[in-house]
Parts: C-alpha cells; sequence; structure tokens
DNA sequence: CTTAGTGCAAAACATTTGCATCGGT
DNA sequence: ACCGATGCAAATGTTTTGCACTAAG
C-alpha cells in the first residue's frame, strides 16, 4: 500500500525531527500524523479534531495546535490561508508542491502546478537578494459559464 | 499634488458606486476613504481606527469594517491576508498590481510584479475553463547572509 | 525523578452581530 | 418620515495560554 508505506516514512522522519530538536515522542504526536497521512486533501483543526474523536485516539485541541506547529516546522504539513477564517491543512511529504485555484461560488479548491513560478523565485532571489523560504500562489476564480 | 488628486478621483469613483448600488453618502464612508488614500503602505484595522481616533474624525470599528467591504468590493482597496492572523489592506486606484515578498525575520515587505504572473492566469483559464478575478502571491523569504 | 507534553477551560484576538439611535434621502 | 448607517457592546469563532496532572526520558 502506497500510503501505509508513505506514512511510514513520514514517521521516520518526523521521529529524527523530534530527537534532533530535543521534543518528546509522544503516542499524541504519531496518532495525530498518522490521522493526516490517511487523509487526502485539505483539512482544517476542527475537521481533524472531530475526525479524532470519532476515532480510537482522542486528542484536545491544543495539542493539535503545538503538534501542527511541529509538523510545519519539519515540513511534513503545509498550512494554507485562504480567504476565509480558519486556516487549511494538507499532508506534504510526498506530495508534488503545487498550487490552488479557488472557485469563488462554491469554494471549490484545485490544485496545479506551473514551473513559471520557480522562474519567479530564481528572479526575486537575485533582484532583491533574498533565499526564498516558502511562498503561497492562490488564484480566485469562477467557471465560466458556457 | 498627485496625492490629493488620486483621493479626489477615487472619491469620485465611490460616490458613483455609493449611487449605482443604492448606498448612503455618508461622511464616516468618505472621511475613510480619505484616511486610506492619504497613506502609503499596508495597513490593519487596528492601525486604521487608532489613527482616525488621534484625528477629527472619530469612527467606530464596525462602520471600518463595513466600508472596507464596501470599497473592497468596488476595488478602490485591496486586502491581503498573510500568514500572521489580521488582515492588511491598501489603497489600489492608480496603484500598480504587484505581489508581495515577506521577509520571515522581519516582517517586512516587498512588492514586485512579474508578468509571467499573467501567463501563468492565462493558462489556467484554458487548462479548467475558468475566469479568473483575481490573485494572491506572497513569497516568504530571508535576507541573504553575504 | 525531571520537566515537557497533555487536556481542559479560560483568555485573547480579530471580526461580526444586535440593537437603539442618528441622519441621508 | 423612512429605513439604511452608525456606535457601542455583546457575541462569535479560531487560536493561544495557564495550570494541574501525566508520562517520556
Amino acid at each position: 500500500m502506497a500510503n501505509a508505506e508513505t506514512f511510514s516514512q513520514a514517521r521516520d522522519m518526523f521521529e529524527i525531527y523530534l530527537e534532533q530538536n530535543g521534543h518528546r515522542k509522544t503516542p499524541e504526536r504519531f496518532a495525530i500524523l498518522q490521522e493526516i497521512y490517511d487523509y487526502s486533501g485539505h483539512f482544517d483543526v476542527d475537521q481533524l479534531y472531530s475526525q479524532m474523536k470519532e476515532g480510537e485516539f482522542r486528542v484536545s485541541k491544543a495539542t493539535l495546535y503545538n503538534t501542527l506547529e511541529l509538523l510545519l516546522d519539519c515540513n511534513l504539513v503545509r498550512k494554507h490561508q485562504f480567504d476565509n477564517k480558519n486556516a487549511q491543512y494538507e499532508k506534504s511529504f510526498r506530495v508534488a508542491q503545487h498550487d490552488h485555484v479557488i472557485i469563488a461560488d462554491t469554494g471549490e479548491v484545485l490544485e496545479f502546478c506551473d514551473p513559471r513560478i520557480q522562474q519567479i523565485k530564481a528572479t526575486l532571489e537575485e533582484l532583491f537578494d533574498i533565499e526564498v523560504l516558502h511562498h503561497s500562489l492562490n488564484i480566485y476564480a469562477k467557471k465560466r459559464t458556457k
């Protein structure tokens, strides 16, 4: 199973990250990682919380926020801030870097990948003498009525 | 004065917008528009509120939020959601469309404009059969240590 | 044993809403 | 006069924080 293997590798990376940064390897942290890697697509903290409440491993929201912070830090999760208030997250290991098209009416989110973004980043690095860490590109659009 | 003239034109546009949409032309609305057009750069609601409290025209935050909504709707103001919680705004009339580089350590915001964004948007319109309304591109970077 | 991590509830925060009043039209 | 807009304060909803308790190392 590709999913299970991806999770297994992500868990290894998380473990190494926790060790190297002097964080404890609590069962909550791995349960959260697993929940995230079992899921495909975007989710917010509330969804994740509800989902885990149903399941066998119950964690508090405080722990979710805490753990997501760690997962962001070691790049196993990405965080998105679309127009609405609450942040969206998604797993990022073995998932191609991509950007988002948000359909205005429905809130539907499409993904795309365009190499020109990389070119823009390279140009900016030279222009401003900076090192790009990451970026966020959201295109807001509506479906075309034929 | 270029600034005064820009404001004057923006005010005309706002007035027309208000008329055409059956909104009242209250002094608060024009005072807010003026405050925004007198200022250069990004601001959040709190800054705008404090600034106007000092000045001669005091308005409530409810009115600020309400009016910003109208100004967004008629494209006299743009709204940005950077990584932090509170939204940032800036005037948009007679200001070239641009994107942002956020310097991680300092929070400093640089502006840039790259034509490849337009190309990407055109590609997406064709690819997904959509009509792009607007976009948001934020590059997060750190200064290069020479 | 030590102390970071947890759960819970309270706090903090930006934004929204309800309602009485004010003032454009 | 009518009813949309305002100011204020209370409500909302997400994220953060404080604290006593638990458990990883």
